[in-house]
DNA sequence: ACGGATTACATAACCACGTTATATGTTGGG
DNA sequence: CCCAACATATAACGTGGTTATGTAATCCGT
């Protein structure tokens, strides 16, 4: 199989699965979801947030209003700057992100387990693969 | 490795490479692309799309009408029931669609061309298993 | 130390894409 | 022949994004 074909195939394969996550897991924004997995790991400022989400700031402000709304994240203004806020998650939306990453394994989990072995095995080997393609 | 951690772990990364190939690829509605895609192998009536989508039948109604407004698709009334009317692709939906699925290639291709070749391998074998889980 | 440029966020106005509820016209069966 | 069911369209609305702009705080050169 060439590059080229690779690249196809599996473009098509992995938008089929992600189609598949999205229409039976949690109804909860994509991007919400993943801000709140970034906070995990520390507050961050709506700028950075809008950056890493590839969103705009005034989006990013919205959304942070919204997860405010909903109890998963605080507002709290910076100390060493009066512009900033840093934006740390809830003990409400780290239990939410946890239900939801469980909602969407268990999507998976059903239909992975109708496959052969031999399958399975493929899928656990390309792990480490398709990790490296989101790198840098 | 289990079948839970495989779970998680395959979620978790697919989800990102598919965030990849939105954020890189064409900024054209996915479910529009899906549609088009669909109409290649032939006329569908509107109803039939939205099933296939899993979308309601008036959003489907309006997803047509952009379609429409794009030149992408058009609207024939089906001959044997006044109800009914017949969605087809035409060229420039057609070319249009070859262009969205070659630009998210390319996403992939860059990335996959900087993999050993064991990790190639691994992607290869991975694909008819991810066929798999969309099925049925 | 002060004034202007820059930075960080918020607000406003708007648009794309979806939903549910309902209307309109067509068809087919008792 | 009428009425239920069907295929699509329309209306009203919600969510999640955009760009343009406003407001306040900070930084920096003179």
């Amino acid at each position: 199989m060439t590059t080229e074909e690779l690249s196809a195939h599996l473009a098509a394969a992995i938008t089929d699965v992600a189609r598949l996550l999205i229409r039976e897991g949690v109804h909860v924004n994509r991007t919400a979801l993943s801000v709140l997995a970034t906070l995990r790991s520390g507050p961050r400022r709506i700028t950075d947030l809008a950056a890493c989400e590839f969103v705009s700031q005034p989006g990013m402000t919205t959304l942070v209003s919204r997860l405010e709304d909903e109890g998963w994240a605080r507002r709290i203004p910076d100390p060493t700057d009066g512009r900033a806020v840093n934006v740390v998650i809830t003990k409400a939306g780290e239990r939410m992100l946890e239900e939801a990453i469980a909602a969407r394994t268990e999507v998976l989990r059903k239909r992975i387990a109708r496959l052969s072995p031999d399958e399975r095995r493929a899928l656990a080997d390309a792990i480490a693969a398709l990790g490296t393609l989101t790198r840098d």
